[in-house]
DNA sequence: TTGCACACGTTATAGCATAACGCAATTGAT
DNA sequence: ATCAATTGCGTTATGCTATAACGTGTGCAA
């Protein structure tokens, strides 16, 4: 799939993932945007539906926060299954793509005759300037 | 890690979930409670908060729920990263847990100097009654 | 031009989680 | 025994996350 035009708020959500340092939840897009007209949560959902579906923009399910993807340029979701570490102390949040993984978790499902649609993989801990 | 004896409330909390179908949202285990006294949400978190702790439950973060480990009497802390299946149609939840995975995933984490603290694996989709 | 699809704006509401206070019971050291 | 520390508990209030339901405007194809 590749990535349609985006309209306004897409446009606007998405550069303020891109240029933020780690994950920002939906409330802190809608506040940093204030000044672009956002008024209401729905424009920010609406907007990140939408990223989500055209592979440029992941949810982290555990910290209920939106990251741009790490792959500038591609559609994320040509990688598999993707896998995050996240700092619970700085925010970073670093992207990771492993075949064996998807492999064995999708041998996994097929031998219980489950249906996969969407998997997350998501590693809370502490980076290495963090850990320090 | 041993389980300790549970307190009053504890045991209520872990009771709805075992003989629940499927996951719960901490406000639907409060509505199962109200006839024992139970009046507020903290009652149910609070009670949950140990009973994660103890590995007796697991929380689901893509669906905001709970569920009783498969494992009866066991920690299940001891056996490495958990993986859930989660039927999106009906609800039930498929436990797993896969060395070769965590060491995957370990593997890169430690490549990465990231000291990781909890993983979260759930793969939601069709179970085999649903998707037929 | 009519009908459809889609993005957008607004208000209201639903659902999930925790802060802060105070009280009661338990434990363990002095 | 008593005091201090810890833990569980109850209550009120609040904050954060997400979506329902309504209506508007625009572009495009039948």
């Amino acid at each position: 799939m590749t990535t349609p035009q985006l309209t306004k708020n897409q446009t606007l959500v998405f550069d303020v993932l891109e240029k933020a340092e780690g994950p920002l939840s939906a409330y802190t897009i809608l506040d940093k945007l204030r000044d672009h007209g956002f008024r209401a949560p729905l424009q920010v959902y609406r907007a990140l539906e939408k990223l989500l579906e055209y592979g440029v923009v992941h949810r982290l399910e555990s910290i209920n926060s939106f990251v741009a993807c790490a792959h500038p340029g591609d559609d994320c979701h040509s990688h598999g299954i993707v896998a995050f570490a996240i700092c619970e102390s700085c925010g970073q949040v670093m992207e990771f793509h492993d075949h064996e993984v998807d492999h064995r978790l999708m041998e996994w499902v097929r031998g219980q005759k489950f249906k996969p649609e969407k998997t997350t993989i998501e590693i809370r801990g502490l980076c290495e300037a963090c850990a320090a």
